[in-house]
DNA sequence: AATTGCCGCAACCGCCCCCCA
DNA sequence: TTGGGGGGCGGTTGCGGCAAT
């Protein structure tokens, strides 16, 4: 047996929303919030999905938007995070209030992919389009084990158990931790050591977030703020729990 | 003025994850 | 512990608008 759909497909409207639709989704979460759009279309009288209404709601409706063009700092930020986080739409959205996931995947495919091309930037890779990539070294632990089985095999004499060679390739513990990039400022020469905070390594100068001082002597402050916390700044989001961190952790045990 | 091709964006689809019974 | 349901997410599609011819 199948999966249930999500809805009647023979009753619901596709395509475009007609102002009516619209007023009436919004007068309906105005009345009662958010939450169960399954019920939601039959509730509020419409003839739609829910994830329909949803999808409506969330990227077009909710009153939070902000519409309009990107600006240039939207822009490098989307840049930046999409470096760190790849095709995250929902986290990168996280990080833009007013913007949503769809948009800035929109943006990103129209706008931003040929902004990289014209500068010779990748935007799969975020390297220089004709940099050589290193060939990727794929480790293969059952090729490892194979080799050792044919081996074995000349040593069958030795009644070797096989967990004896598994045993050469104990668990690994591959967590993946993501931090900034460590710099010893003490090893830069005082004149110059930077005091850059990241806000304005995003390129948002002078926002609200900016923990730069004239003097170089906070910077070492930067660093001591814990994982995803940068200057106080919840850039990852690990305070307002808007990135799920586990989605960076790959563990091989 | 009509046609064609391209581009941008809203909306849909299907998969996956999480929560709860 | 497990299975089902609901919601969320990323990829894809299709339509409308606009520029070029």
């Amino acid at each position: 047996m199948g999966r249930s759909p999500c809805c009647e497909k023979a009753h619901t409207n596709k395509g475009a929303w007609t102002k009516e639709e619209d007023d009436r989704l919004i007068a309906h979460i105005r009345a009662h919030g958010e939450g169960c759009w399954r019920s939601l279309p039959k509730a509020a009288g419409l003839l739609r999905c829910g994830k329909s209404c949803r999808l409506r709601w969330i990227n077009y409706l909710r009153p939070d938007l902000k519409r309009g063009n990107f600006t240039e700092d939207e822009d490098e930020i989307i840049i930046k995070l999409h470096s760190l986080l790849g095709n995250k739409w929902s986290l990168i959205a996280g990080r833009l209030p007013g913007r949503t996931d769809n948009e800035i995947k929109n943006y990103w495919n129209t706008h931003i992919r040929r902004k990289l091309l014209s500068r010779g930037v990748d935007p799969s890779t975020h390297r220089p389009v004709n940099e050589s990539v290193p060939d990727a070294k794929t480790i293969s632990f059952a090729a490892v084990i194979k080799e050792e089985e044919k081996i074995f095999r000349g040593f069958d004499h030795c009644n070797r158990d096989k967990t004896q060679i598994l045993e050469r390739c104990p668990d690994l513990n591959l967590d993946l931790q993501i931090s900034l990039p460590s710099i010893n400022q003490e090893a830069i020469p005082p004149l110059r050591r930077t005091s850059l905070c990241f806000s304005c390594s995003l390129g948002l100068r002078n926002s609200k977030e900016c923990r730069c001082t004239s003097s170089s002597s906070n910077s070492s402050s930067n660093t001591s703020s814990g994982v995803g916390t940068v200057g106080g700044l919840d850039f990852f989001g690990f305070k307002s729990r808007v990135l799920d961190y586990r989605s960076l952790e790959m563990k091989y045990n």
